[in-house]
DNA sequence: GACCCCCTATATCGGGCTGATATAGGGTTA
DNA sequence: TAACCCTATATCAGCCCGATATAGGGGGTC
């Protein structure tokens, strides 16, 4: 998905600065499967300005930049709704260094792939936490089931890391056996 | 992972044309978490060519381009090992355009979202397929143990997908009871 | 047999996006 | 009191993605 719809899909929920915008991608309901730093958001709203699809009101803030709150307009309600049904949506994207750095365990001490696997583990159960506290959503609605799914698969993919831990850390203890052996 | 470092992973497998490094980000044992196109490999591999890390031999070939055959060097190698280990991995990275077209299920119609949600199973088993067919690296090797998270997380998120398939459909309904109402 | 699409293979280019940086003052924590 | 993070907007360089160009072979279809 674009920024540009991304934003208005922000937007559609509520009215917002840039700012928040960036805020929903990082921590807000659509924080597990979107993205967006300032480089991409600012320029997004400044589009969608002039093609009509969200307005804005500057409220003035003392000691601190005047805050612009974006609204969508309806216009922009219709673009939303068209960009989301207009073709098959790309496939999900994964990345993850992670599994690059674990693809080549047997290539690195002990030490550097307990810490890389323990530390995920800690960011995937915040990640859990985080997701089950914000269930703002009613019970069985979309951003509930979206949030769902979130769940379902940071689970799967801690549970696995914990299942596997020892295996990997065997991998690289076999192949270098003078880094430390205490666990 | 920068593109560079993804290149020379690829080539610690095996001797491989930038043609090849592509393949092993689509098909490869590194299409589950890595990604690199051809505007990205090729440059890539210029630079590491620069920087003595890789060398390449030309393969002449009839009727079409001439294929470059890299290969990672002893600096090579030990500049992976280095990145690998540098410094804590970037987070994961997770897109989803689906995700964010059934966040909205409430506004589109019911045909979208079964077609979205039946051509995304579809797809998860075709994966989970292929993954299960590329057991290329021996049993309980890091390879093997980084396919096993993919499957796992696919597993995981095509069942969600099936558990959930009627209730996303059921939230479009609600609201559209003006499309066919048949499954 | 003609047509079309896909596969091998390299390479470039424009536009989009990421991440870092600038600016500015407030609050919080060690 | 120093360091750091939070609100808030904005820009910019550099990197990356996807499309396109080039070129011929193979395979399937009508």
């Amino acid at each position: 998905m674009d920024i540009k719809t991304s934003c208005l899909g922000v937007l559609a929920l509520r009215p917002a600065s840039g700012y928040e915008i960036r805020k929903a991608f990082e921590e807000g309901p659509f924080s597990h499967f979107a993205e967006g730093g300032f480089g991409s958001i600012y320029p997004a709203l400044s589009k969608l300005t002039g093609e009509g699809l969200v307005t804005f009101e500057v409220e003035a803030q003392e000691k601190r930049p005047d805050k612009k709150i974006y609204q969508i307009t309806d216009a922009g309600r219709a673009t939303l709704v068209e960009k989301l049904c207009e073709k098959a949506p790309d496939d999900d994207k994964y990345k993850s260094d992670l599994l690059f750095i674990l693809f080549f365990a047997g290539q690195l001490p002990a030490d550097r792939i307990r810490n890389v696997i323990d530390d995920r583990i800690a960011f995937y159960q915040a990640k859990l936490d985080h997701l089950s506290e914000c269930g703002g959503a009613g019970e069985g609605s979309a951003p509930d089931l979206v949030r769902g799914f979130g769940v379902t698969v940071y689970s799967a993919a801690m549970s696995y890391l914990q299942d596997h831990r020892q295996d990997f850390i065997k991998l690289a203890d076999d192949n270098r056996p003078a880094a430390d052996a205490a666990d």
